[in-house]
DNA sequence: CACAAACCATACGCAACCGTATGGAGCTGG
DNA sequence: CCAGCTCCATACGGTTGCGTATGGTTTGTG
């Protein structure tokens, strides 16, 4: 008599499983969260799958890194710049991009807020953190100088001060981030 | 209430000694670096101090939060609704406040951006922030409805929420915050 | 000085996690 | 059908941290 084998049926994983479930564990629980064993937990399956994706812990965490990094210049190039649109027109399109949260696969509308605080505990991260600032803060301010704005780059840090005030007000008291962004952008440009 | 001034001595420790090494290992490494033993280690000494000044962990986390509350409420009832500005002057008085960053004993200007990414890894402390979140949200209101603005809960959001972005980018990019609220407030109080 | 209280050092058991090693399951081409 | 590659499970040693237990050292006080 033959046991009959189990047919788990068990779907293989990707190493962009592993990624999408950091980013899930970091919006929910935070650096810490970014751990082997839980996330294996979390996935149901066993950290010797993550090992064969993955050299190790510090691995997954660069290309968490890069991925942010690939889809948020592509959130400037793609969407933006390669609209033709300039000036105000540039930035209202920008608001409709960034009103729009990532998959929830990813996280949700939390990435941005735990990837800065994940910046407070890995200075790889913190410094990923900072060039973007500063990418972004001179990509506003090409608009608001297009849109013949007395500071531009006075306007271009607080448009962009009050965007990731509004990332985190989201998830504490649900602010809209289309309306608050809409706003802020009528009084800089009346 | 005024921060006491830490002891010198170094013989001996007080909780409020620990508590400050918690809001710097707090703004340095993030709530990961929130251990007891590593916290012993930075002030030189042994974790048989710490477990005589607090029960566990989880009451040094507890107090740290106490004390966080206790001056952001500080911060607006004794510096703005006791001074009796209304309105603008009240706004006004109140950026200076929040220009002044805490000392660098208690983590410096790094403490609000880092209680934020603590709140993502403890439901206790996201709760404290949202309620402070609530809190400060109403006093910006009132002020704005004093000052006649169309939309004073929109204007609270907004102002709110630069103060917040405005805060994370002191860290990254050193922005300045007085100068870049005086801004806003210009901009949504013309 | 005596002596208690306050404060700190050290050692211990326990638990969680990292990264490695190794074997097994499952698909795939010859 | 079987040989080899891909992918996963599990056991292991090592490290780090938690909280407790216990004893030592300093400080205040009569």
């Amino acid at each position: 008599m033959t046991i009959p084998a189990l047919q788990t049926d068990r779907t293989r994983l990707t190493p962009r499983d592993w990624i999408a479930a950091g980013f899930r564990a970091l919006v929910n629980g935070g650096a810490p969260a970014l751990r082997v064993e839980p996330l294996a937990r979390g996935l149901g399956t066993s950290k010797g799958s993550f090992y064969w994706h993955f050299a190790d812990l510090a691995a997954l965490k660069v290309q968490m890194v890069a991925l942010w990094q690939r889809l948020a210049e592509e959130e400037i190039t793609t969407t933006v710049l390669a609209s033709g649109a300039e000036g105000r027109a540039a930035l209202q399109a920008l608001i409709g991009r960034i009103s729009v949260a990532p998959p929830a696969a990813y996280g949700g509308a939390g990435v941005e807020p735990a990837l800065r605080g994940w910046a407070r505990t890995e200075p790889k991260v913190a410094q990923a953190v900072a060039a973007m600032d500063t990418r972004r803060l001179a990509v506003l301010e090409s608009f608001f100088t297009q849109a013949r704005h007395d500071d531009p780059a006075h306007a271009a840090r607080l448009f962009y001060a009050a965007t990731l005030g509004l990332m985190e007000l989201r998830l504490t008291t649900g602010a809209d981030m289309r309306a608050g962004l809409e706003v802020q952008l009528d009084a800089l440009l009346p």
